[in-house]
DNA sequence: ACAATATGCAGGTAAATGCCTGCATGTCAA
DNA sequence: TTGACATGCAGGCATTTACCTGCATATTGT
């Protein structure tokens, strides 16, 4: 997993879109996803393109038509990677600032 | 939450080590922090307003020092919003793919 | 007080990003 | 086969981003 990539394709708006489109209904054509976002069509390819290199996204040709469909799989390695740790330690991390704001 | 804060945060490798930093030992001053970062100091401390704007990190000023601690809120959130969801239907995502490989 | 230390502020630059338009290619259906 | 449809490619532009340097301010310890 590249986390840089995942991470960077989360991090605009209409990239967090197309997903929660894609989760609505998986396998939708690039025209499909385009009536409903508000920028030309080229755009939404780029922001596909995005996704797809950060393999948040998988596309499948049929004919002139080009599906895509979202790989759940980066986000799960982003939760196991970069959540868990934080979560694991939540409390300690906050008892550290309480200490602090207290005078040590 | 403002997601978008919080991915664009995350969206950055040097950010990225300075929360891995700041997990490790909590609390660390913006010098002992830059010793770790090979880049000028106003760089890094860019990089720690904008963890700060996305909330994921919280400063104490301690006489000329200031200290800085992970807020790991944030992250469970977008845990709860992100992931949590995908992964709810992540078996269904990958079916949806599976039929159209085998041709609907 | 004053020198050393820790951080803040104000630009300035190169590269990356997000958006666009115009034209090209490939596919379907009559 | 040919017109309509779905997508791809190339280039251009404004904004944001990530980095820097130089100088200013605030705090500490002697």
């Amino acid at each position: 997993m590249d986390a840089d990539k995942v991470f960077k394709a989360l991090g605009d708006p209409t990239r967090r879109k197309l997903l929660d489109l894609l989760c609505e209904q998986n396998g939708q054509t690039l025209g499909q996803l385009c009536e409903n976002l508000d920028m030309a069509r080229q755009s939404a390819t780029q922001h596909l393109e995005i996704l797809e290199a950060a393999n948040l996204v998988t596309t499948l040709r049929r004919g002139r038509e080009k599906l895509h469909f979202i790989n759940p799989v980066p986000l799960h390695e982003v939760y196991e990677r970069w959540v868990r740790k934080f979560e694991r330690q939540r409390l300690n991390l906050l008892h550290d600032l309480k200490k602090q704001l207290e005078g040590e």
